[in-house]
DNA sequence: GTACTCGGTTGCATATTGCAACTGAGACAG
DNA sequence: CTGTCTCAGTTGCAATATGCAACCGAGTAC
């Protein structure tokens, strides 16, 4: 089989791999960090996470393509180029939670900032986990793959 | 500021730049995927993702490094080892499902096999979604960041 | 007009990845 | 105990991707 039909075979088949070729390139989940961080203009990326420049406009570039940022110039200053979070990016929310709550937990040296709240009682999200129909959070041990065919 | 510098600061501060730093690389995320699909031999990893050998042994070796997986030689049969999740690895299962379902919603063609279900009453785990803390989804319109020291 | 800012592009050096061939230890059959 | 095969790599080399610094054109500020 060649490269190629293997490649899309992967994509076909494994979801995983399917997002990862959207957003799984380097730098691309820390732009997207940054986005949800409120960041918006090239220079501001460019800045704050020291980026190369070629790079950085070669990422905004993908995933402007991929529907996950969208490019709007400013009309007030038509130098500047906002880049916003479309559904399909604002959707990436979970990923990202739950890759910095294993960061936190696993990696980094204790808990970060900001953090989510809910705006109406302004508690804290719950954090991520597997949890079963009624939210309890499952253990390793409660879990089992299944074929989609078996339900 | 230094590229080292730079770099340094973002792993200090940032738990996703931390958790990209050890999984962020290209590959590690999709042979992970195979190790929670049960993979453990080199061989089965090379054969299933089509990887290439050497960068296959690379990442191996760095996710064994970074406490991900464990190496296990087989007594049995000396030739071979096992590449199993540790503790670490494992629980980075909410941020595959999290990309899982992100992937089957905005890139992939339908949803994917196999499903996780909790095993004793046989049900598919819930969503992973952004919850409050009585478990209600929460969309992005209730959601806001805060420093935690507002709390 | 002069200087400066924003969002890039270009050229070139370095690092990472991919491919194919090879290796060495161990299993295994006769 | 010899030849063959499997497993888990390693090596050399070509192709790609990344990083850096300098440059650029359009637009803004003075």
């Amino acid at each position: 089989m060649l490269d190629l039909d293997r490649h899309r075979e992967l994509l076909r088949t494994c979801s995983i791999a399917a997002a990862l070729e959207t957003v799984g390139e380097r730098w691309s989940f820390l732009i997207l960090r940054g986005a949800f961080n409120g960041l918006q203009h090239f220079e501001e990326f460019q800045s704050t996470l020291g980026i190369a420049r070629n790079i950085l406009s070669n990422r905004l570039g993908r995933l402007v393509e991929n529907g996950i940022l969208r490019r709007e110039p400013d009309p007030a200053d038509r130098r500047r180029v906002a880049y916003r979070l479309t559904d399909k990016g604002l959707d990436l929310l979970p990923v990202l939670l739950s890759l910095r709550e294993w960061g936190e937990r696993w990696v980094a040296s204790g808990p970060s900032n900001p953090v989510l709240v809910d705006k109406a009682t302004r508690r804290p999200i719950a954090p991520m986990a597997v949890r079963d129909a009624d939210m309890r959070p499952l253990t390793r041990g409660e879990l089992e793959w299944v074929d989609r065919s078996e339900l």
